[in-house]
DNA sequence: GTTGGCACTCGGGAACACAGAGTGCCAGTC
DNA sequence: GACTGGCACTCTGTGTTCCCGAGTGCCAAC
């Protein structure tokens, strides 16, 4: 039904529309791809991709230009991830190389895959939930008031003023510390609050209020992260590429986390590369845009997810490969601080 | 030569022009504004406004558009700051009051400002420069690595992990905290440098190289900060707005820091709202916009700016008003915290 | 199954006309 | 002297028509 001369046609077909930007007619596929075959023939094989969904034609007599099921077809059996170049290799490792903080190291990613694609990118923090407790500490700032705060073993850190029911004295504090250290120390962050639980039952109760106080906090910038920063870059990329969806939409959908988040993280397989094609994707106002995701994170287990989203005629072979690369290098990193 | 007839006129047209985005004719503002004179009269007058170049005719024999000039008087002495209403303040009070840290802050701020005026909105984060040490703290991570914290007055949290020349027990990490800490606290940022410039001097030598440590990476976090971070928001706002000048050029411009930050930076009195409307603005590729801006702070000292980058033709009291509010709102904040 | 030929269908651009909005100017009026 | 009504003029934007060309579908022939 679907022969392997017919699958080269759509190829050609999604190659040729993706660099042109414009519906492409069987002379052209003739004269381009030596398919070996005419005009005529190839436009017999057209005629039953259409029918099978794979190709449309925007007007009577007009070529053809891919549907989202052509470009998934392509996607997923036609085409190979195409690997960087040496130099884009080096340059995206010295860039990253040098970040400072977990914040400069995302900053840099975003802006990185920006550039590298051409297209937005967007990249989420990484995930506390994942991560793990590498110390707490307590900061007395002043009498009745001290600074919470929490770092975990992906660097990033969690702070937070507490306002204290009563006036504490330094060594409370300090043992309040050490016993939190050494009841959380290398905890996942999401067992946390059954690590506290009983807590305050194994303090004497004079220390009750205030470890209270300090443990409610906690557990308050626990729940706050788990709603996670994303950030995204290149919107400028957008302006050249003409969305046949106002890119009005698009851009509201970048600034709202939430949707952002779903289009990252609703995955099957968090190791390997997520495409989601037009309509594919759930959200109105994205029908016109694909995204290309990808999982990161230290030592095999998955922190977070990177992407970059653009519009659906993309060249998925070249962004796949920059998304998978700058993924891998980002882990790295994260795994070498 | 510019008398009070030919300012209400200018008037007319710049509030007319704003509010339907067409070049208005002396007919239209004859009916629409009761000043009192027939349209022929209008006409000389704006022929006069137009050599004197507030005003300007896209083509012959259209109506009339406001030049930068004649925005500029209009701001300088033809409009008056337009007050939110009593909602509107309650609606950003209750807004900004359920922020938890600086970081919260100024993203709420940034959203808040986009919403209100329907435009793009860039604020600045609190300088680190004109604010104080509230406190220095030295973490153990493991024997051979510290994470250092710098919190500041503003609340503001740079955090560093330091590797370490040579194992270092827990007392002389101790020690070197106090000192930092008796050093350091409540003196401005920009005085560390000298502060700490002789404090390995006044260690046991076995303690400097510890010492010195700490110290260049706690002063190459201060360099690092000085470029400041700049967020923006509502950047799909732009695209309602059709701008003559490409809005890929301003997305670019608004992913620039460096830019952004000059934008708001460059200013004579920090107090005051600025606006600086289309040309009078240096970067190319803003040329169609205007930027709405105000410092905040807590206390009287400015910590930040804040604005507003909108098409040259916006709704200037409106637009002031709102950004004066927030800008108010905010120090408020920053002050209580 | 493949190919060349042919009639057919649209979209996009060029040429054109036209209505409408707005102007500048001038002579007349208060 | 300042204002007004009238009038001729000049544009832009829109709608219409027309035509070219690209591309198709179909069919008969190989």
């Amino acid at each position: 039904m679907v022969d392997d001369r017919k699958l080269a046609v759509l190829r050609a077909i999604v190659e040729d529309y993706v660099s042109t930007n414009e519906p492409v007619g069987s002379k052209a596929l003739a004269e381009r791809h030596n398919l070996g075959v005419s005009p005529a023939t190839i436009r017999n094989d057209m005629a039953v991709l259409e029918e099978q969904g794979y190709i449309a034609q925007p007007h009577t007599s007009a070529g053809r230009v891919p549907t989202d099921k052509g470009y998934r077809l392509f996607v997923d059996r036609l085409s190979q991830v195409k690997p960087l170049s040496a130099a884009e290799r080096r340059a995206i490792e010295t860039f990253l190389a040098g970040a400072v903080d977990i914040d400069d190291v995302v900053t840099r990613t975003v802006r990185l895959l920006a550039q590298l694609t051409r297209q937005v990118a967007v990249v989420q923090y990484p995930s506390l939930t994942r991560s793990t407790v590498r110390h707490v500490e307590l900061v007395p700032l002043s009498e009745r008031r001290l600074m919470f705060v929490l770092i975990t073993n992906t660097g990033r850190v969690e702070q937070r003023v507490v306002e204290l029911p009563d006036v504490v004295d330094e060594a409370r504090v300090a043992h309040l510390r050490a016993m939190l250290n050494a009841c959380l120390d290398g905890c996942g962050l999401t067992s946390v609050p059954d690590k506290v639980a009983d807590l305050p039952d194994r303090l004497p109760p004079e220390d009750r209020p205030l470890a209270a106080t300090v443990l409610s906090v906690l557990l308050e910038s626990l729940v706050e992260r788990q709603e996670e920063k994303i950030v995204f870059a290149g919107a400028a990329n957008l302006a050249g590429a003409d969305f046949t969806v106002g890119l009005r939409d698009v851009l509201e959908a970048l600034e709202e986390q939430v949707v952002l988040m779903r289009l990252l993280g609703e995955t099957s397989d968090p190791s390997t590369l997520t495409v989601r094609i037009g309509s594919e994707n759930p959200y109105t106002g994205l029908q016109g845009t694909s995204i290309v995701a990808a999982g990161y994170g230290s030592g095999g287990n998955q922190l977070a997810r990177l992407g970059v989203l653009g519009p659906t005629r993309m060249d998925y072979p070249v962004t796949m490969g920059a998304v998978r690369a700058v993924a891998r290098y980002v882990s790295q990193i994260l795994a070498a601080s």
